[in-house]
DNA sequence: TAATTTTGAACAAACGATTGTTCAAATATA
DNA sequence: TATATTTGAACAATCGTTTGTTCAAAATTA
């Protein structure tokens, strides 16, 4: 192997026990193994990125420059490259919390499908918190990411129409009706129904709801749900049981004090959660007042969890596809990212179903 | 307010209702700025920084620039300046399987660190794979991160020992004794021995340990504890109580069936289950069966979670401080990262301690 | 008024890569 | 042999910042 060096050959043997071998091994840079091997920054460019044939780079050149490339471990510096054409093979994930095990889950899959496609991922935990949800983005965009998805507080959206007029975005969970962004998420209202319906078929009529966030999209698929079986059913309507007001364990603690202050006459004898960590709460409320479900109060939980069928009673579950909303809400979002089929995409909001999981949670009355 | 424009001045009102006030809007660089406010990009960029006094450039001068980069909402690109500073303010994570609300929470008060200190954190789930944590590292360093903090698999360690030596580098939960990186975990050989001390004075002899990964320092750490247990009651260790081979519930679901295909006599009272989700396959395991817990095993698990105390039999657990190690974590890692301190830092391991939370699960026999 | 100092901002190179273009040498053709 | 063509790689501009240096104009001093 022959390496050029301004008007001066050498060969392999002379090149291992040069100096240039001990250089080739500190090569970190473009620049550097053009000063090595003698060739310019842009013969090596191209030869490594595989287009050297394409621009006549005799074959002879490119095992060279490979081997030297080899030799030096090299590798590019993709913040340069991404400056360069304006495109960095990043995505940002937003998620309002990322040790709550279903945005997790979904964080796995938006990974695995990210690293797949060679994309690398930023991650932001948006506190639950539509202020730190803005800050993130900004963020985002000064890294300048190919593409986004978040996973939206859901009180705000303005600043989200904004982003989606400059960068790819899908929404994730939570989404808003009136406003045209790709969203991926679950139809939580047909699944609410059919547990409600489940619950007064047992012979239970005053049902309570310990509700999330107001006016999210999945609380309120869920209470549309929840509204329409008993109306079906004929049974009132009573806001008095709509209880609650955060997806957090201390809502559901506390909500389920609530419900144990009824007055005995009133008090619900069933129990609709809408999500699994407003349920653990309301469980340690119930533990702590020595009450049994479903002696005490018959329970059916949004999202399904590992431990579900584990708990002291196993528990009914309506499970969302977790994976498959990550997996999907990446793919639709390397579809934008794809500047072929961007021109003219029509994309729309997918509505994956759930699944419901009956366990002993629910007594017959 | 006034702008110059090369060889004219206009005055404000004649800027807005120009052609300027459009292009302002659209400016996305320095370059784009210095164009319509007719500074040069070095004077804007000295101002915007915050170190225009220093290089003499008038009060009015950076009132107007300010002005200007509020009105186009500018911000830099943090990719070319990571470029020209050599420091990117992004660091890397990389975790087992991020859907393991272990690594999720400890995620969580990663990002909450960086977030704070203006760090952007990319993630990377090696799925308990050591080709795939390499993998990882690779595309760290080609984004070149400023750290990184990884979990790692814990069987290689070669390529964390070559990383060390070229970026800022902390483990967590799993290292290596023998190696000199800067790790944090928890210290759990003193809880493993004072449990299973525990399960010996109810009367167990005959305990059986559900393991993880062999030879990873965390699983070395609770077999310590294990065997001093046994050995300071003088109870001989068999080797055939040590089962399983995986932090998974699969691991924990078969581990399950072997002790309960084991002759009665034979069959262990009690079992140490060394995480969360070896238990969780193993409850199922025995709940298949309609075994109970703890009339027929007794069971202490690592790991404590949200829904430990909610289990059909509340579980005795040792909980380690994720989100503290999370925390630390990245604080070592900023101690790294700063250049300044960097010179002589000498770090060193740091163990933090575990909880112990008796609950319902053991039997006294 | 002439010489000196201070002020204010421009100039230009660099970070590491990519890419359209140029250009000399080698080969083929007339 | 003279000309035309092909081959192979170099050259130079660019992406968006930062920063050491230069330099004219204004202000000060002699």
């Amino acid at each position: 192997m022959k390496f050029k060096r301004k008007n001066a050959t050498i060969n392999h043997y002379d090149f291992v026990l040069s100096q240039y071998y001990m250089e080739l091994k500190e090569a970190k840079t473009l620049k550097d193994l053009a000063k090595i091997t003698g060739f310019t920054e842009s013969t090596i460019s191209r030869t490594l990125n595989g287009i050297g044939t394409k621009y006549r780079i005799s074959k002879d050149t490119q095992k060279k420059i490979i081997e030297a490339a080899k030799e030096a471990d090299f590798s590019f510096n993709e913040n340069a490259r991404g400056l360069r054409l304006k495109k960095t093979l990043t995505i940002g994930f937003i998620v309002p919390d990322i040790s709550n095990s279903f945005f997790a889950k979904m964080a796995s899959l938006v990974e695995r499908e990210a690293r797949f496609h060679k994309y690398a991922i930023f991650l932001c935990d948006s506190d639950n918190s539509t202020e730190v949800e803005k800050s993130s983005i900004t963020l985002l965009q000064k890294r300048k990411v190919d593409g986004i998805i978040v996973c939206p507080i859901g009180l705000e959206s303005e600043h989200l129409v904004k982003l989606y007029k400059e960068t790819p975005l899908v929404l994730v969970d939570r989404y808003f009706p009136q406003i045209d962004i790709p969203f991926v998420t679950s139809n939580d209202v047909l699944d609410s129904y059919k547990v409600v319906q489940h619950l007064i078929s047992k012979g239970h009529r005053n049902i309570a709801c310990i509700q999330g966030v107001e006016h999210t999209s999945q609380n309120d698929m869920r209470i549309e749900g929840y509204k329409k079986a008993l109306k079906d059913n004929d049974i009132a309507f009573d806001p008095k049981l709509l209880i609650g007001n955060s997806f957090s364990e201390e809502n559901g603690y506390n909500a389920a004090q609530q419900i144990i202050g009824m007055p005995k006459t009133k008090r619900p004898t069933a129990i609709f959660s809408l999500s699994s960590i407003i349920t653990l709460g309301a469980l340690k409320s119930f533990t702590e007042a020595g009450l049994k479900i479903p002696e005490d109060f018959s329970i059916v939980s949004f999202d399904e969890q590992e431990y579900s069928a584990l708990l002291a009673t196993p528990l009914t579950t309506i499970g969302q596809p977790k994976e498959e909303m990550g997996t999907k809400a990446f793919k639709m979002l390397l579809d934008q990212m794809d500047s072929e089929k961007k021109k003219n995409l029509k994309q729309k909001g997918v509505l994956l179903p759930t699944q419901l999981n009956f366990r002993d949670s629910i007594k017959a009355l």
